[in-house]
DNA sequence: TCAGTTGTGGAATGGATCGTCCATAATCTA
DNA sequence: TAGATTATGGACGATCCATTCCACAACTGA
């Protein structure tokens, strides 16, 4: 170790990450980053490699930042509540969109859509964080099928991904220009039409109180 | 008129698409656009203005062919098919996807996620395709609903919204990664979790054969 | 046939951008 | 304090790419 370095790396990370976000990684110059940050060029390539492995970093952690926000929504818990802590997390992720005004999008389907076809590391990283998010959801709609919230008979799995779809479809038609409200709605309709147990009915239009977060 | 043009401009914008879809609008060089296309760059801008205006062009025609698929598989009929138009529908977009070997995704989708935030006319017509497509599913909807295979209750509007960002969403989690297989359960769960008319039951997880196109 | 007009295609241009280089600065060890 | 090591940051080189330019070709109307 001779002289350290004067920048925190996280927060560079941050940096580069709004700028990545904002214009995507065809969109953004290593000159932005710089300057975005404070740092030299030189100190940019010392320290990050390239521009590749600095979009894989900044990638990756919010891929890590995607699961974790999941996971804090359903940390798992009394079975009771697993129907609700499912509807939060999807009423979490419509209200994302809904209230992201500058249209920015969510950066790991933005950098999915412009790399993965092309990147394997973004590729694999973005099936990576399905998987997780599938887990996740998986887990609550059990939960709920235990306590009664949800059909028993009903696949775990496929109601699991059919959510995720949905949650990741939110932001794709969101992107797309559907206005907030619109994409609100989606979320609650989506939640009210999961089959509950037997004997117990819902209309598909209406929000269902007892479950709102 | 003098010199006429020596090339087919719906064949050239084809090619165009081609490039445009393979590599998103960053990705592709003019230079690829002539050389795929056999023409010069004077012929090229002569005819299209510039790489924006072209893009355009593409996408334009790429939004308006999205609508005439769909128009193709719900153009109306009776009322009795109106839930077999809808499955149809569904599956075909699940099937485009999960047949998407080379991982394209959709124009659509990648235009907009690439360009919507900064680019009015592609945000525009992002917005308007998605709109039209609203309203053919919405339409198909309520006819199933006078049949008696959708739950009258339901807000039409809101099952659309449901479906289409179902579609969307099918197309970002492919992706993203998801694998076909998957990809067709979850058009498969989406159809099977629209609500019935009353005193007709069904699991959430199956298929149901009387529907599947 | 001839002039006028539009299309063609490839060379040239101008600007933008990635990544390297290097003189200098800051810190550690002895 | 001196030498070694790593960090810094801006100038520079090389490349890439959208667009323009221009000499020439093909066609129309007279």
């Amino acid at each position: 170790m001779a002289r350290p370095r004067a920048f925190d790396e996280r927060h560079v990370l941050e940096r580069a990450r709004e700028q990545f976000w904002a214009a995507g990684y065809a969109g953004t110059r290593m000159d932005d980053i710089a300057r975005a940050t404070g740092l030299g060029k030189g100190s940019l390539y010392g320290a990050f490699g390239d521009k590749a492995k600095l979009f894989h970093r900044v990638f990756d952690d919010w891929c890590t930042a995607v699961v974790e926000v999941a996971e804090g929504q359903m940390a798992g818990g009394p079975d009771a509540e697993a129907l609700t802590r499912l509807s939060g997390y999807v009423h979490l992720m419509a209200e994302n969109t809904a209230s992201d005004t500058e249209r920015r999008g969510c950066l790991l389907a933005k950098g999915a859509a412009e790399l993965a076809q092309h990147d394997p590391a973004v590729a694999g990283r973005s099936a990576e964080t399905m998987t997780a998010l599938l887990t996740l959801l998986r887990t609550e709609i059990s939960a709920a099928q235990r306590h009664g919230d949800i059909d028993s008979a009903a696949d775990p799995e496929r109601l699991a991904a059919l959510l995720l779809t949905v949650v990741r479809g939110i932001e794709a038609v969101g992107k797309a220009g559907l206005d907030p409200e619109t994409l609100r709605n989606i979320a609650d309709t989506a939640l009210a039409v999961l089959p509950v147990r037997e004997g117990q009915k819902r209309l598909a239009a209406g929000r269902s109180p007892a479950r709102e977060n």
